[in-house]
DNA sequence: ATTATTTATCGTATATCGTCGATAAACGAT
DNA sequence: ATCGTTTATCGACGATATACGATAAATAAT
């Protein structure tokens, strides 16, 4: 957990890959961008009827994954209507895919 | 975090993406694998001297790695030796790329 | 043999996560 | 005005994560 990790220390671009990553870090929130992917509409609560979790619980996801920008919510009288942040979604992407060319950059030592 | 997410209820494919994830999920982490990858050589010990972090926690976080199959470990008398394991970063980065581009294919909608 | 070095693990403390139920706030409908 | 619906937030709980120091185990060096 995830003890918030002590980002002092470390490059500032890092850091930003591991807040990445930490959106992602659970299936919940990696299912709702798909959700929210393939229907075109921006789906609300509708979200909760396809996860195995309680409304709370998947508000709070909605929450990471507003803080993080990957997704936007705006209210529409009773209900809330969530859709994907493209340009922040891409932004992460290109991040990610920068750090995998650098791993795989070079080819792993003969251990 | 991250009471183990349940991943029950979840497709697989999420559970494992959600999984890479994590393992990238903090700054350390990024910043070993970054570390393997510029060295040529299977760096050990040295990745402490280049981590705000005690040797103890830093053992913790390759454990992480390694666990996730993302870094291999070979003790070579007194140290550790420790390389990215390609295959698997590329796996990582096929299925990470898998969702991105499941999440830029739709446009965002209106709202 | 003794000592120094290196590293994984253990124990522990603390913070954060994940989860739920309950509630409050906002709105639509009656 | 009242009731039902929807959703964000609060409070509480257990489970993990992160962090460190101390220790044990293995090896190298003297």
């Amino acid at each position: 957990m995830v003890t918030k990790p002590r980002e002092t220390g470390f490059d500032s671009g890092v850091a930003q890959t591991a807040r990445w990553a930490r959106a992602l870090a659970h299936p919940a929130r990696v299912t709702i961008l798909t959700l929210l992917a393939r229907r075109q509409m921006c789906v609300c609560g509708e979200i909760v009827d396809d996860l195995p979790l309680a409304q709370s619980t998947v508000s709070q996801h909605l929450r990471v994954l507003r803080e993080e920008g990957l997704v936007r919510g705006e209210v529409d009288g009773t209900r809330s209507c969530y859709c994907i942040d493209t340009d922040r979604v891409r932004a992460m992407m290109e991040d990610l895919n920068r750090l995998g060319a650098t791993l795989e950059r070079e080819a792993a030592c003969g251990c």
